[in-house]
RNA sequence: CGGGGUGUAGCUCAGCCUGGUAGAGCGCUUCGUUCGGGACGAAGAGGCCGCAGGUUCAAAUCCUGUCACCCCGACCA
């Protein structure tokens, strides 16, 4: 068992820091509620980044960038955004630093109109929108950005809930309705594919209720995963606008009919909190787990060997080993790109930059092991001289912890290729089976009351409103988490308050 | 912003009650023995004891103020 981490029975919270601390993702920052994302963690956001902004550009999108302070004005513009945004804003109200009479410096230069930093976008990018479009040809607006956003959180945990985190936004804006609702749900779906494929997280798509969705937006539709403590985390949201920001920003255009008339938006986002989703839902007391489509290193070979013959002897058998997985052409650009260095990472993937790498450094190997698994790295190879002798060598899978001797002779680009994609799908499985093992139906408010106690979704006939949901968060710490669109149909008796209406909906305790 | 707590080495903490000028474990550096799942020995480096005042011959220790951080609550991707 890994000393440097609690297990998740033991105190959750902590394995989730310890974990992060051990696979140098992340750090605190000397700022409250910043964090510091470190280059193994930058490198799975980078992964996340790749995936989806390829998913981005094959549904249309361009990216482009909006700055990151926004008029204070803007904010106000739309009523119920104000009210959603205001008590998390971070406010530039100076432009510089003056030394005062006691010699210390201090802000001066007030400006005139207080500057927000961007919680979000849609005011900024309504503002420019507005002068874009004019015409119906202008239409469709399919503009992604990858940037920062800062929300004053009270309280806050590394990659769930951070003061400044990253996060991509997505803004659209459309000539009718039904387009701007396309566009929402194939993000929406853009989203659950990728987690699902990608992260290996199981996602359910649905809508928000009135009480949980975005301030200013028409339609919220997330999609929730579900975490091994059997809380509820929201991985990404899409939200349908409607003409709400159009008529706050006068985003307005000639149509096909000769009249002016308001465009329709949409945004959609994911941020940084899905590393957070990603070490909860796959990670387990030994540490990280990656899914191999974002780890940076796919691979660890880890050297053995006591004499200097044995050195020799074993060094090259991972050299040539690490040809036969990523070709001598990269096994060669490595060496001559890091030289004598004792991490050799080799290019398994150029289109990803995912490595194979060689740890050659003066190490005990069982020092190395715990390093790597740590790490989440998918799979390590042991190679000593016995198996040199033997012509073989050893497997060990992060996923199970299971290992198996492999004929040297095996070892190709396809076979591990095969391996990784065999371990992805096996995680998307083992994370399913989790969540279909915690999700409940309730038939009583009672009933639903002793499930959400175990954790898990409860699954149940609910009828909206905002006062009933706020007496059950208060009751049993359990959120609507969504209705389910596979389900939005449905109608049945409200558990809760026995009203004929009641939808199907999802609920949970949520992060 | 309300309630509780803590600031001493990179990390976890002891020392404070009963003032006498700094400690342990881990980590780090060097050397040697080790090396198929967290080794051992030896030698080292590292701290104006959160900050500012005060009391005192003398303050990590007592007093006052202040700042920061952590935990628990209301808000949230």
């Amino acid at each position: 068992m890994a000393k440097n981490i609690k297990t998740r029975a033991e105190d959750y919270s902590q394995w989730y820091l310890d974990v992060i601390k051990a696979g140098q993702l992340a750090d605190y920052s000397p700022v409250r509620g910043c964090m510091v994302i470190r280059p193994d963690g930058f490198a799975v956001w980078e992964a996340i980044q790749r995936e989806l902004d390829r998913r981005f550009k094959e549904t249309g999108h361009v990216n482009a960038y909006f700055p990151l302070l926004i008029p204070q004005s803007f904010l106000t513009k739309e009523a119920q955004h104000v009210e959603g945004f205001a008590m998390e804003c971070a406010i530039v109200t100076h432009s510089k630093l003056e030394k005062g009479p006691d010699g210390k410096l201090a802000p001066a230069g007030e400006l005139e109109e207080p500057l927000i930093i961007r919680p979000t976008s849609e005011t900024v990018i309504g503002h420019m929108y507005a002068q874009w479009v004019q015409s119906y040809r202008d239409l469709p607006v399919l503009i992604n950005q990858w940037c920062n956003v800062m929300r004053w959180e009270m309280r806050t945990r590394l990659f769930l809930r951070t003061a400044e985190f990253l996060w991509q936004e997505g803004h659209t804006a459309h000539e009718t309705e039904q387009e701007a609702q396309q566009e929402t749900l194939a993000m929406l779906e853009v989203y659950r594919e990728f987690a699902e494929d990608v992260l290996a997280i199981p996602v359910i798509k649905g809508r928000k209720t009135e009480a949980e969705k975005f301030p200013g937006a028409v339609t919220t539709y997330a999609i929730e995963g579900l975490m091994q403590d059997g809380k509820a985390l929201q991985c990404g949201t899409s939200h349908n606008l409607g003409q709400n920001f159009a008529k706050a920003f006068e985003i307005k255009f000639l149509g096909r009919d000769q009249k002016q008339q308001h465009a329709w938006t949409t945004s959609w986002g994911v941020s940084t909190r899905l590393i957070g989703a990603l070490i909860m839902a796959h990670s387990d007391d030994d540490g990280l787990v990656l899914p191999p489509r974002v780890a940076p290193v796919v691979t660890a070979i880890i050297p053995i060997f006591k004499t200097d013959d044995e050195q020799k002897k074993v060094s090259e058998a991972c050299l040539k080993l690490a040809a036969q997985l990523c070709g001598e052409a990269e096994v060669q650009a490595a060496q001559k790109r890091q030289g004598g260095r004792e991490l050799l990472n080799v290019f398994f993937d150029k289109q990803t930059g995912q490595t194979v790498l060689i740890d050659r450094r003066d190490m005990r190997p069982g020092d190395k092991q715990y390093y790597w698994e740590q790490r989440g790295v998918p799979f390590r190879i042991e190679l000593g001289p016995r198996d040199v002798d033997a012509g073989n060598f050893v497997l060990k899978r992060r996923l199970d912890r299971g290992k198996e001797v492999v004929q040297f002779g095996t070892a190709s680009q396809q076979w591990l290729r095969a391996k990784l994609d065999e371990t992805q799908k096996a995680m998307y499985q083992k994370a399913l089976d989790y969540r279909t093992q915690n999700t409940r139906d309730a038939g009583s408010y009672e009933e639903m009351k002793q499930m959400l106690a175990q954790g898990g979704f409860v699954r149940c006939f609910f009828k909206q409103d905002k006062s009933t949901e706020a007496r059950i968060k208060e009751e049993t710490k359990a959120t609507v988490r969504c209705i389910p669109l596979d389900t939005d149909v449905e109608r049945g008796k409200c558990i809760v308050t026995g009203a004929p209406d009641g939808q199907r909906v999802l609920f949970a305790v949520a992060y």
